[in-house]
DNA sequence: AGAGGTACCTGGCAGC
DNA sequence: TGCTGCCAGGTACCTC
């Protein structure tokens, strides 16, 4: 489930119970992630104390003393602390133990996350130092997005969900982004003018924004208590309703492929 | 350099 | 009920 808003609201929900903890152990039940888990890993961790709990794109970051601890969620992940004694149920893969008998536990179907430890800066590990900007901070503007877009052919969607470029835009918000912004979906992205990237900024950091603020709400008993991820009500207005109508226009919403991903649209209201 | 395709993995669902 | 095929929120890596 976690795009950018699922990965934020996982860290400020787990941040006050792990920061100044001290990790006892990393228990790795299975080790078959995206990368495997090195051995190596779960030794340098224990005895760490978390210092703080950050996030880059959708990599959590935590901080320690001696290095970083990288978590991704992939596609199916998600992080909740509970006791460690509690049983783990099937795809509980990892455990990260504290001296309180409490335990961050990720849950992960299908394998598609990482847990990786660096003793460098996090921002030179090798899948973090080519990552564009933060789409909530400055850095995401109309003035950059035009920049970056000049002379490329892709699909506007696939732009804006290029890591290289932006940052943390999944497929979901990619939609409802161009929803709000009344951009086509499948618009070349270096035709687009300097006003229309202007718009498509400040709709991804709506969304984006948006969202975690649901997020928040929804998602604070998958934090605190037994584990279950919430769902977003977050009211989508494209996403996964093709043959619904337009809530703008009353029109028919539509669905396409877009580099081989869903993508959803209102052909009226996006030019 | 940019674009497009493939791969990783499991589960849920529609259709037969 | 059980099988098959398709789809799924991410992203690294390969080739052209």
């Amino acid at each position: 489930m976690p795009e950018l808003p699922e990965v934020e609201t996982t860290r400020r929900g787990i941040a006050p119970h792990i920061i100044a903890r001290r990790i006892v152990e990393l228990v790795v039940r299975d080790a078959r992630l995206r990368y495997p888990i090195a051995a190596r890993a779960a030794s340098a961790i224990a005895g760490q104390q978390v210092q703080d709990v950050r996030r880059r794109a959708k990599y959590l970051l935590l901080v320690c003393d001696s290095g970083t601890m990288i978590v991704h969620l992939g596609m199916s992940g998600s992080l909740f602390v509970c006791d460690a004694r509690d049983s783990p149920q099937k795809h509980d893969h990892v455990d990260l133990v504290f001296d309180n008998g409490k335990c961050l536990r990720l849950r992960d179907p299908r394998r598609f996350g990482a847990v990786l430890w660096t003793t460098r800066a996090p921002g030179d590990h090798k899948l973090l130092k080519s990552l564009g900007v933060e789409p909530l901070t400055a850095g995401l503007n109309g003035a950059y997005l035009f920049e970056q877009s000049r002379g490329r052919r892709v699909a506007v969607k696939q732009f804006i969900m290029d890591s290289r470029v932006v940052v943390g835009v999944g497929n979901i918000y990619a939609s409802e982004a161009l929803f709000l912004a009344g951009i086509h979906p499948a618009r070349a992205a270096g035709r687009l003018s300097r006003s229309r990237y202007d718009q498509l900024a400040d709709a991804i950091r709506n969304v984006l924004s948006n969202a975690i603020d649901a997020g928040g709400t929804t998602l604070r008993n998958f934090v605190n208590g037994e584990g279950r991820p919430g769902y977003f009500r977050q009211r989508l207005r494209v996403y996964q309703r093709a043959g619904m109508p337009c809530d703008r226009c009353h029109g028919v919403l539509r669905q396409i492929r877009t580099g081989q991903r869903s993508t959803y649209y209102c052909p009226q209201c996006q030019r």
